[in-house]
DNA sequence: GATGAAAATTCGGACTG
DNA sequence: CAGTCCGAATTTTCATC
């Protein structure tokens, strides 16, 4: 079985890539001081590990029209452990996350479109869902901080 | 003033990024049946346009010690139109996404930490900031759904 | 689109724990 | 010896015309 933990150098490349996924390698060698076979072949390994998923490029909202951000609590009936209705709130076109949470017994999802008609028109979308019983929305108004880049210090990750 | 609209092939161009966003050149060249220098220079400017805003790579939370997802209701007390407390929720090392609410006149935040442990200590630093009055949090127990990538279908991006 | 420069990729071999 | 790194050779991509 392969090692789980990750070293320094690891976590320096995955910061680097974090904040700019299309830097080439050649320049993530550079920046850490290593040949580039040597940084491609980490590069590879973390990906086939599962350690880094994927490479997303990322769209102003705004510009695309999607300029409304909202939150919605989705209330569900259906047996513990069922899936079902999860599935169906990721397939709405725009629903960007989809979360089951503690205590509420409903899904947290997060959703973007044009405005607030367009929030209407995705509501009766998941309104029409089978296994939704009701939702409850919040509107954000300004996001201040938006990111996927998980902090990898080697006393964050790892210490506790 | 530059076009503000974006047409089909951008809308190809940036959903190909979105998906892989460390895709080559060459490569998104091929998928739209463009030459490379083509889909370059549209590239870089979609980028100077501010429309592609960057580019992320995604790391697997779990992989690093972050197992535990939580959104969390900051109230807070400072004037509106402060950003104070937002900008300090922000700074929080594991608060991903900051983001200030209509109607509760509070922030929504999403964090990560490696387990309910974790985030007591984080509920304990935003605790400590002055403006803070209380919290509200939300723990995920399964995340069906997380992406950035903004459907951008002509119909939708678009067309209303 | 062509062309020189740069980068990605492959692979054998060296070094290390 | 398994894991990692280097460096040279080859293929591909990039940037500029």
């Amino acid at each position: 079985m392969s090692k789980r933990k990750i070293d320094e150098t690891d976590r320096r490349i995955l910061t680097i890539l974090q904040n700019s996924g299309r830097i080439s390698n050649a320049d993530i060698a550079r920046k850490v001081g290593m040949a580039p076979s040597a940084v491609l072949e980490r590069v590879r390994k973390l990906e086939s590990k599962g350690i880094l998923v994927g490479y997303e490029a990322i769209v102003d909202p705004k510009s695309v029209g999607r300029s409304l951000t909202a939150f919605i609590y989705v209330n569900a009936s259906e047996g513990v452990g069922a899936t079902k209705t999860g599935a169906e709130l990721a397939n709405v076109p725009g629903v960007l996350e989809v979360h089951y949470c503690a205590g509420r017994d409903s899904y947290l999802i997060k959703v973007r479109c044009e405005d607030t008609d367009g929030l209407a028109i995705m509501l009766g979308i998941i309104g029409r869902i089978e296994t939704v019983r009701d939702t409850n929305s919040t509107i954000v108004l300004n996001t201040i901080k938006e990111s996927r880049a998980i902090p990898l210090g080697e006393d964050i990750g790892d210490g506790f």
